[in-house]
RNA sequence: GGCCCCGUCGUCUAGUCAGGUCCAGGACACAGGGUUUUCAACCCUGCAACACGGGUUCAAAUCCCGUCGGGGUCACCA
């Protein structure tokens, strides 16, 4: 059978890293196994919908390197992907589940169901909602409707145990008196979760569903509700969760947790899926360097674990650095670009030429951010940059001066050198030799005298980008520092 | 609190299902050293874990029980 696995997010914000995890998990079966992957958009919460949600998704699932086959904005068999779209299908479901005596309407409202548990906790109770006894009639639901009251339709479960096959945590048994009779249809007509989640996998053909661990506990719903529906039961795998540094929930709410974020702040996508994929995955051996196409190959269910994982920003540094060193140079020149293009900087965007540059001779980098860090500076006005005073004092001012004296020498040399690579390594070198420097001692107060700080590519680079003006204004600059 | 799940270096993890090859391996971080015109990168070395307590066994990180710790869930949110 073809694997169908599917990624249901609602657009209540941006896809987090948790969030990525699992899309990318669920593509990696699918596209593994020459199955189909769908992206659904699950906004069935007017409350929670933020504008642009869906976009915003999208973006970054897209950035990650992912595809789907069906969804909202490539369309499909299935269509729509947005359940707000589907409602007359959730209402047909929840009609036949009506008639079939598998709901029922109930007439409570939030606040007394509120009362009620509250009345449980402070009994220390756990609060189970009671199937009221008789159910109310069709007649005196739709009065209630009329009146203006809230109704519902809650799903009837049946009284025995339910047990969830999950292919992470084994076999999980939900006791009969830990199930209650919960809603499938809110008071304004929506489907809640569990119902639309259900009927659209079925409708739409999953048969892969590999989600968040917070919904082990509660598949029990699907599984019951697919069952009166008469829809066959797909295969569960839940992941462990990702937690934060102090073993929290990573919050929804925190931005820096965003794919985008990682995007803005100078990542490559191709390190954050790579570092997200060992959270809770792994091969089996040792190797943890894997592309897309080498994590379609690898990847299984079967290793993923059991444990929840913290979230290394470190590790995810680590794993940026080296993957901008084995990225090609088109390959940086492009995701530079982007980030340039989603941060305000004095690197000029649009010269690729000077990008590429740029890019050759800050090796090492960890981010486009330190790139940023490291350059920036040489393309901002001459006379308005910052001199960092720390610097000034340490490279230049100490000793009597000694640093101003060197740069005040090299100004008269650099001022007649050809300004060509070889050239000024050669001018420079002369000097040290001559006066018995060592380069350190050299370089450092050209470095600060041109960038303000002890912070740059190499002096002969750093040189070359600012050219021969821009250098000698700099030092005039810098030799007119008070002192 | 009820129920469910999990527990190997600070972190991600290999090893656990099929007990011996593990005085526990790799990576990140950290420490020390090297390289070096700054930062970073890079190279070398080092530090560091089977949560605890009982069993079973010739033998347990691996199996069993208990304790403790962590997480999830108990919504007209998904």
């Amino acid at each position: 059978m073809t694997l169908k696995t599917r990624f249901p997010p609602s657009p209540t914000g941006f896809l987090h890293v948790g969030g990525a995890r699992t899309a990318l998990f669920n593509w990696l079966i699918a596209r593994g196994a020459g199955g189909k992957f769908i992206l659904r958009i699950e906004d069935t919460d007017q409350a929670r919908n933020v504008p642009e949600g869906t976009e915003k998704i999208i973006r970054d699932l897209k950035w990650l390197g992912l595809d789907w086959d069906e969804g909202p904005d490539v369309g499909g068999p299935h269509g729509s992907y947005l359940q707000s779209q589907r409602l007359d299908i959730y209402a047909q479901h929840v009609h036949k589940l009506l008639e079939a005596g598998w709901a029922y309407h109930a007439l409570e409202t939030p606040q007394q169901l509120d009362e009620l548990r509250k009345q449980a906790q402070a009994q220390k109770r756990t609060f189970r909602y009671l199937r009221p006894d008789p159910l109310p009639t069709a007649g005196e639901a739709e009065a209630a409707r009329q009146a203006g009251k809230a109704v519902v339709v809650r799903f009837k479960c049946p009284d025995e145990s339910v047990s969830v096959n999950d292919e992470v945590f084994g076999q999980v048994e939900i006791a009969a008196d830990e199930l209650d009779d919960f809603v499938i249809q809110k008071a304004d007509g929506y489907p809640t979760y569990h119902l639309a989640n259900v009927v659209d996998d079925a409708l739409m053909g999953v048969n892969f569903i590999l989600r968040g661990q917070e919904f082990l506990g509660q598949s029990w719903r699907h599984i019951v509700l697919r069952r009166a529906l008469g829809y066959e039961q797909p295969r569960y795998a839940h992941l462990p969760l990702i937690m934060d540094m102090q073993g929290k929930k990573l919050s929804k709410r925190e931005a820096d947790i965003g794919v985008y974020s990682f995007r803005k702040a100078g990542f490559l996508p191709e390190a954050l899926v790579n570092f997200i994929a060992l959270l809770g995955w792994s091969p089996g051996d040792n190797r943890e360097k894997f592309t897309l196409a080498e994590l379609c190959e690898l990847f299984d269910v079967s290793n993923i674990g059991k444990s929840n994982a913290k979230f290394d920003r470190d590790k995810l540094l680590a794993f940026n650095t080296a993957a901008c060193a084995a990225a090609g140079p088109e390959r940086l020149l492009s995701s530079f670009k982007d980030y340039l293009s989603l941060n305000e900087t004095p690197i000029p965007a649009d010269d690729e030429g000077l990008l590429c540059q740029i890019l050759a001779i800050t090796k090492g980098f960890r981010t486009f951010a330190d790139i940023r860090a490291k350059c920036g500076v040489l393309f901002e006005s001459d006379n308005t940059f910052d001199y960092d005073p720390k610097a000034v004092k340490k490279v230049l001012a100490k000793n009597d001066g000694a640093g101003f004296a060197v740069l005040a020498e090299l100004r008269r040399m650099l001022a007649r050198c050809d300004w060509q690579g070889e050239a000024l390594e050669a001018c420079i070198s002369d000097y040290c030799q001559t006066k018995e420097l060592p380069m350190g001692k050299v370089a450092q107060p050209i470095r600060v005298a041109v960038t303000g700080r002890t912070l740059s590519p190499g002096i002969i680079d750093t040189l070359m980008i600012l050219g021969r003006d821009k250098t000698l204004a700099r030092i005039d600059r810098c030799l007119q520092l008070p002192r």
